[in-house]
RNA sequence: GUGGGAAUAGCUCAACUGGCAGAGCACCGGACUGUGGCUCCGGCGGUUGCGGGUUCGAUUCCCGUUUCCCACCCCA
């Protein structure tokens, strides 16, 4: 048997339903904040990743999906091409292409699968979902102001809330310039150099590679030496200071709740400045449910204009996960299943059917070789309001048996009553 | 990529130290000719993930492999 792919999977009904109802509630969001869609390939030239997200970072080292298109001639080299691990560089080079910063300040988001190539467990899959937005533009149009950094969080407060979950928190830090990271690095690895040794292994190799990332060590034994070092904090430049203290100030005033934790560091390079990552308890190890930060250089980076941004990640997959709300809940059920029995009986289903459905009515309807006990079970498996019972009597009278499934109430109705009838609750 | 656990019907799980592969739910039919949910009766459903090995005999023991789960690495 071929089955999905490592790390993939099949979304069925009715959990189909609660995907859409996430969506739907989340373009709700975005429209009352003025953000707008943008959709991009879902590969790209590998080229964008690794100037983007940076060649050190593991996603581009080793979790990618790369392969070398095919030249246009036999003798055509052909470009590497890279399913997308993230969207963040696929927008700001859209930005680049299209010019965008001649609209001013973009705010845009969008909703599709990544893909990385990483080990799959729980909330963790090759192809996964992520609902993003990024705020770029030209500094004259307001795109490094902490306002935008705060509207983004309080933004996030209200999404969670309003899809009922429950015991998020909001942990939030400034990762500081380029310039402060560069102090702040030579300052930790002097910290580091005399006691790198009493540290476990993964910390002494951290410690070279990348000291940041020693913040993020979880051993017991090495707590009490991480404790000592110095942080980010106490490197910050004073215009990212000013700019961090505003953020907070606007949070408080708006009444979001956040923690700030000065351990908090992400893992692409792009990043600058704030820095936040959304948590939920009941993800297991996967405890992020989304993740963001300001990342002012990136479009240089990429060879456009200076345009400061920020944005963020949400993981669909988890954020599904940490909802109370019922799949079955959300789905839309039939209004009405019209049960159609008796030879030619099928012909008069539909033409009732068709009547009902321009009433904006959820119409479903079974089969003429039905027996009445088999369609009764159909309507009530699929949870249907009411059932239109169609025989030869019904058409002869030009009224129809309804019978409303819950209560058990039966009338006849006459044909252009249906409609109405059903419409009520 | 590293370490550990698991895999049996559509789903959730049984099957003693190796001895005829089962239950509940779900599904289909009947009891009940045009009236559902409840009940009762019957039925369908399996290469025990896959491939090898040991054995008279393997769901059970051994090796390999695939996938999932847990943790690490890292991240959403």
């Amino acid at each position: 048997m071929i089955k999905a792919p490592r790390g993939t999977r099949d979304l069925l009904p009715p959990d189909t339903a609660l995907w859409n109802f996430v969506e739907a509630a989340v373009r709700d969001v975005f429209r009352a904040y003025n953000f707008q869609e943008i959709r991009t390939p879902i590969f790209e030239s590998t080229e964008l990743f690794a100037r983007g997200v940076g060649e050190e970072t593991d996603i581009v080292a080793k979790e990618m999906f790369t392969w070398e298109d095919r030249g246009r001639a036999e003798s055509d080299k052909g470009q590497s091409l890279t399913l997308r691990p993230e969207n963040t560089a696929g927008v700001v080079r859209a930005y680049i292409e299209h010019k965008l910063w001649d609209r001013g300040l973009n705010k845009l988001f969008y909703i599709g699968p990544q893909f990385r190539r990483e080990r799959p467990q729980k909330g963790r899959f090759r192809q996964f979902y992520q609902i993003g937005a990024e705020v770029i533009g030209p500094a004259s149009a307001g795109s490094e102001s902490p306002a935008r950094d705060a509207e983004i969080l309080e933004l996030l407060a209200t999404l969670l809330d309003r899809l009922g979950i429950a015991g998020w928190t909001l942990e939030l830090n400034s990762i500081g310039t380029p310039e402060d990271r560069v102090k702040f690095n030579d300052a930790l690895r002097q910290a580091l150099e005399p006691v790198t040794a009493q540290m476990c292994s993964d910390c002494q190799r951290r410690a070279i590679t990348n000291p940041l990332r020693v913040f993020d060590c979880k051993v017991p034994e090495d707590q009490p030496i991480i404790e000592k070092l110095p942080r980010i904090s106490q490197f910050l430049g004073e215009s990212s200071r000013a700019h961090f203290a505003e953020v907070q100030e606007i949070l408080k005033t708006v009444g979001v709740p956040f923690t700030l934790n000065d351990r908090l560091v992400r893992g692409l390079d792009y990043y600058t400045r704030t820095a936040f990552e959304f948590t939920h308890g009941a993800l297991g190890a996967q405890n992020a449910i989304l993740g963001g930060g300001r990342y002012d250089g990136l479009s240089e980076a990429l060879g456009g204009p200076a345009a400061p941004g920020i944005g963020f990640a949400i993981g669909e997959d988890r954020l599904v996960m940490s909802m109370t709300e019922s799949a079955d809940s959300v789905a839309r059920k039939p209004d009405v299943y019209i049960a159609p029995l008796g030879a030619g009986m099928n012909r008069e289903a539909a033409r009732l059917a068709r009547e009902l459905r321009r009433h904006d009515l959820v119409v479903d309807l079974g089969d003429e070789s039905f027996r009445l006990k088999k369609s009764f079970e159909a309507a009530d498996k699929m949870g249907a309001r009411y059932i239109l019972i169609v025989g030869e009597n019904e058409v002869k009278a030009g009224a129809f048996a309804l019978k409303h499934l819950a209560s058990g109430e039966q009338n006849t109705i006459a044909r252009g009553e249906l409609a109405h009838r059903i419409l009520q609750p």
